[in-house]
Parts: structure tokens; sequence; C-alpha cells
RNA sequence: GCGGGUAUAGCUCAAUGGUAGAGCUCUAGCCUUCCAAGCUAGCUACGAGGGUUCGAUUCCCUCUACCCGCUCCA
């Protein structure tokens, strides 16, 4: 292990124990041995989500005239899974590679030939042993030398570390067994035979009814996404809306992950944020504007228009997610990864990853992706009702066209078809079709798509607010001084409030009346106990912006101007200033919300 | 799913085939006029289940969870 990843592991160590010990986040069902991939969070914890929570709803809904909130069931009829794919991706048999334990659908095996060795195990001068029968196939044309290389390599990579160098581990008792022709039992890839076919499911399955039979199955949902597709039309349909506009919803999401790891990261019960934002076909905004905005370097994304393109918008919500993350801290963390041709999904025309720097590595906090119409037609396909709006501004415009001008934009959108890098190209009479309801203001919305993961981002806060100090007492003493700084606004506790000391009545009394004022509007603290520098480190490592303290100036020791003022200290810097009573609301609410 | 590692108090660690100790934290009291002060007292632990043994936290097995490396991440 490298020193730099040693460190980070000792970091995520250090914040998995804050996080317990401050009450962020315990491990589930803690007291019977856990749960695996599951994590509970504590006040702290519970307050922080709840803030990102409220600042995303906020950003996404509250303060915009486009985007409609939803708080969908998160079980459905599993008809949505099957049409959504995600029966068929999440259920497939698969079968794993016994070499390398890499797994591939048990449908999709390229049938291989050539000669089936095998060997009793292996053994490096590490004094490692593997005492698993490898059976593996040549390709053919091989060299039995290169194939001796080739599976010594892979095992060294299944191995790790303790195997040592690759070209030392010694194949145990090498036996020609078989020779095959269009065998499906071998990895296409590495040659090494595959195991039984299992089902491997990522859904988590659940009976909706108490009869439990196979006829009532269902799923919890995988994705917060598909409520918003399957009640588009309601919301659509009851909101007096007009495309484009979105509908963003919070909520829980499931997913039986083979390996959760990385603390809260990965895990099998967690919380999404999605916004699906629905747009005009770009054909749409040809006819109605004349003309499709399209991205460039410096275009102006600071207010939509109404001849933006889809990469116009998908730019935009980039931008505009980038801007949130910057409201919340994490402004000087973030990378972004635009998926390629090879990564995107066959509907998909873009997708970004934010990411962010955890101590794990660069890992994602969000994908912002262009889907087309894609999910929109699998629900109208499946469900046969339509998911179709009606434009009275395109019916007018295309009324307007000539046929000439028709026939170019159908042109245009053959080409386009013909050109397409993945997928096969639209028949064209199904395109023709396509125009056909375009022209008369028919048309199904395409679709942009941010969606932000809540625990991934309570995580990264956490992790970027993680401060750790040495500093060396009068006595000579070291100490270990943690802070976690987090943006105000997000913060669990926003005002620690402390008198001076505990055994002066007034001072408590005044500190109460303080406190009682404070957290009406705001999570606040009282602490009486203890030494101040004390109370101010407590409140230091839960991230608590700000602390006030009433002392004897507040009680008019020091004259009558500084009566009801009280001494108001910044978490970052630990400055102080005195701030009167009356003020203290008008002064901090702004900061923290 | 595979390989390796770990599991003792809230946290970080120690010792031990005869049921465990420290530091920090925490609680209470005293004291204390601004950045983890001091004094006194106190709470709290051998991940779960089985086996060996007169006796197991310690040895063995199984399970669970977490960490690391593969794999996976629709």
């Amino acid at each position: 292990m490298s020193t730099e990843s040693k460190n980070n592991t000792a970091l995520m160590e250090k914040i998995v124990s804050l996080c317990k010990r401050r009450g962020f986040i315990y491990q589930s069902s803690e007291i019977y041995g856990g749960c695996g991939g599951i994590w509970d969070y504590g006040p702290l914890g519970a307050e922080l989500k709840r803030n990102l929570r409220e600042a995303w709803w906020k950003a996404m809904t509250r303060e915009r005239e486009d985007i409609l909130g939803l708080d969908a069931g998160i079980l459905m009829n599993p008809a949505i899974w099957k049409a959504s794919g995600h029966v068929e991706t999440f259920a497939d048999l698969m079968r794993e590679c016994s070499l390398t334990n890499k797994r591939v659908r048990a449908d999709h095996v390229d049938p291989q030939s050539g000669t089936v060795l095998k060997y009793s195990g292996a053994q490096s001068p590490t004094g490692w042993r593997w005492d698993r029968t490898i059976t593996a196939l040549t390709k053919s044309g091989e060299h039995i030398e290169s194939f001796r290389k080739r599976i010594r390599a892979l095992i060294a990579q299944n191995a790790g570390e303790s195997a040592g160098k690759p070209e030392e581990i010694e194949l145990l008792n090498e036996e020609k067994i078989d020779v095959v022709t269009d065998s499906v039992d071998f990895h296409p890839e590495t040659g090494g035979m595959l195991g039984e076919a299992r089902p491997f499911n990522l859904m988590l399955k659940t009976y909706l009814g108490p009869t439990a039979t196979e006829a009532d199955v269902t799923y919890l949902r995988p994705e917060t996404a598909q409520a918003i597709f399957a009640q588009f039309k309601n919301v659509f349909d009851s909101s007096r809306v007009k495309v484009p506009f979105g509908i963003c919803q919070i909520g829980k999401a499931f997913r039986n992950e083979v390996t959760p790891k990385n603390f809260t990261f990965r895990s099998r019960e967690f919380e999404q944020m999605e916004l699906e934002f629905f747009i005009k076909p770009d054909e749409a905004v040809q006819i109605i504007s004349g003309e499709v905005a399209t991205w460039h370097e410096g275009a102006d994304l600071t207010e939509p228009k109404p001849n933006w393109g889809w990469d116009m918008w998908h730019r935009y919500w980039v931008q505009e997610r980038t801007r949130f993350y910057e409201g919340i801290g994490l402004g000087n963390v973030l990378e972004y990864y635009w998926q390629t041709n090879d990564d995107l999904a066959h509907y998909a025309r873009a997708c970004v990853d934010i990411l962010c720097e955890f101590p794990f590595g660069t890992e994602e906090l969000e994908g912002i992706a262009a889907r087309s119409d894609f999910d929109l037609s699998q629900h109208q396909k499946h469900s046969t009702k339509s998911q179709e709006v009606f434009d009275e501004e395109l019916k007018t415009a295309a009324g307007q066209l000539s046929d000439d001008q028709k026939e170019a934009l159908i042109q245009k959108r053959l080409a386009a078809e013909a050109a397409k890098p993945k997928g096969s190209p639209m028949p064209e009479a199904d395109v023709r079709a396509w125009f056909e309801r375009l022209f008369k203001g028919n048309y199904v919305p395409h679709v942009i798509e941010p969606s932000a993961g809540l625990d991934r981002m309570a995580l990264a806060v956490i992790a970027k607010a993680f401060d750790e100090s040495e500093k060396v007492d009068d006595k000579g003493k070291k100490e270990t001084i943690t802070v976690l700084r987090f943006h105000p606004r997000i913060a669990p506790i926003k005002v620690g409030v402390f008198p001076l000391l505990k055994n002066k009545p007034e001072l408590v009394a005044k500190a109460r009346e303080v406190y009682a004022l404070l957290k009406k509007q705001m999570n606040c603290f009282y602490d009486e106990t203890a030494s101040i520098g004390r109370r101010y480190a407590r409140q230091d490592e839960a991230g608590t912006p700000f602390g006030i303290t009433i002392d004897f100036e507040t009680l008019g020791e020091k004259g009558p101007e500084l009566t009801d003022t009280v001494t108001l200290r910044h978490r970052d810097g630990g400055e102080q200033e005195r701030v009167k009573i009356t003020e203290l609301l008008a002064k901090l609410l702004p900061l923290v919300s």
C-alpha cells in the first residue's frame, strides 16, 4: 500500500470514528452485529442531512417557477421496472470466471474453442498458496508459454499483493484434459472456466399483499426517477405547466450492492435527489424559434432561452448544480467527467459525472444525463398510455411551414439517425410518423436528469469539513484539535450558547433567555459544563459555526453601553465580537439560511 | 463473489487459559471572568454462536460486521 493511500485510509478511519463519537453516523443494528451496507444517522447527522435536503429542495423547486415537487411511494407496480429495463438488467443470470471472478451474463457467452488445461493450484516464493483447481482454455493459436504467462498474470491480479510477482508464481501439476469446440463454459476474455449460472439480482424483492406468492412480487425502487416518469402526465395535467419544466423528488432507493464499501458512499439503502427536467425536442425548438442554439465555449447560460437545444439545457444544469455545490462549501473540490460514446447508454446523448475528492479517491457525487425521450417513450410503449404533450405554439408555428421546409427537417433527422454512433437508426416510416405528430403540436418531451446522492453529499461535506491540527498547550503537552468546518448553511448546529460561568445564576438565566430566543429560529445548543474553552472545542468538533457567550459585560459590569451585549465567537479563526442580544437574529439568520 | 486483515469501554489502545487496565471523552460535585485548566467521585467493554477445557476474552470452528486489494457499480 502506498504511503498516500495509507494516510487516506487513516484519515477515513478518523472520519468514521468522529462520525460515531459525535453522533453523525452509526452502524445499523450495531447491537446485533450490524447489517451490511446500511448506516444510520445520529442526531447531528440527521440535522446535516436535513439541511442538505432542504438546500436542494429550495434550490430546485421553491426558488424556481419551472420545477414542481413529487413524493412518490417506494413500492410501485413492477411493470414500471420492466418498462425501465431494470428487471432485465438487474436480474440477469450471471456466470463467474473461476480464475478472476469476472462475471458475464449467462446468455452472452461467446462460444470458445481450444485446449483445456488444468492445474491443481498455484504457489509463489512469498509463501502464498492457492489450492483451488484452475481450469482454463487456451485461445486458438495461443502458445503454451504465453498462455501460462497470461494465467499467472490473472492469478496475481486476483490474489493481490500476497502472491508477489506474476512471473514467480508456479502453476502446479499441469494436465491437459480436453479439446473443446464452441464451448460456452469459458470466460471469453480470460479463458477461465465459468461457474454455474446464478441469478444476480440487484433489486430488493418483496411481496405486496399478505399471501406472498410469486404474483405479488415487487421491488423496492432502485432509483427515484421512474416514479417521476410514471407520474409525468398527472403532474402535467394538474399543474398548468408548459414544457420546459421539471419535476423533482427526494427519496430512498435500494440496491442489493455486491460490495457495499467506503462507509456510506456505496450502501444498500440510500437517498436520492433527482430532477427530471422536460424539454422540447430540438426539432420543435427549430420550428418555433427558427433556430436551435447549441453550446459553444463561452455560451451565455445565465438565463434559459426559448431557442435552447438539449445541449444548452444540459450545460445549463451542469452549471446550476455546480453553483449549488459551491453554496454548500464544496466548490473547490469538484471535478467533471464527460462520458464518452463508449460509456454512454444507447439512448443517452451526453452524461457528465460531477466528482468529488474523498479520502478513498475521487468519486461520483452526481450524474447529469441528457436522456432524450427514452424514459417517457418506454412508459408510453409499455403502459400504452400516451405520454405526449400538446404544444399550441408548436402547432401554430408548424402550420406556417411549407411542405419543403417540413421535408427538410425530416431529411435532417434521417441523416442524424443514420449517423448515430450507437443503437439502430429509427426506421424512416417511424421518423415520418413522429414528424406527423410533431407538426400537429404533439411530442414526448425529452429530459435532462441531474441525479444526486444525498448520503454521498453528506459524506463529501463531512470529509471536506474535516480539519485536524496539532496544538501544544502551555505545559508543552501536544493535543489534536479537530474542527469540522461546515458551511454555516448546512451545519447541524448553528449556534452554541454558553454562560461564561455555571455558578453565577445571573449568567445562567441570561444565557437561557438568549437560547430560548434563538432556538425558535435555528438549531442551537446550550452548554454550561466545563471551561468555556472546552465548550468552544466541543462545538468546533461538531462543526458549529458560531458561539455566544454570556459574560459579566452582558450583565452591565463594564458599564451600561455593553449591557445586554454578548460575545459572538466565530469557529473559523476564533475571532470575537460584541453583539447586542436584540441584534443577534438579524445578524445570524442570513448567515445560516 | 474471491483473497488478505481486524473485532476489548463512547473513542484510541493494552494485558491475560482463572471474567480485564490506561489515556481521552462522558456524568456529578467543587472551583473557574473567554479557547480542550485543576481537584474529587462515578458510569461504561472482551461482536455472535458452537467446540475443547474444571474454567475461554485468550485455543479451535462457524457466522456477522468493518477495513484493504480484486470484481461489480445497470
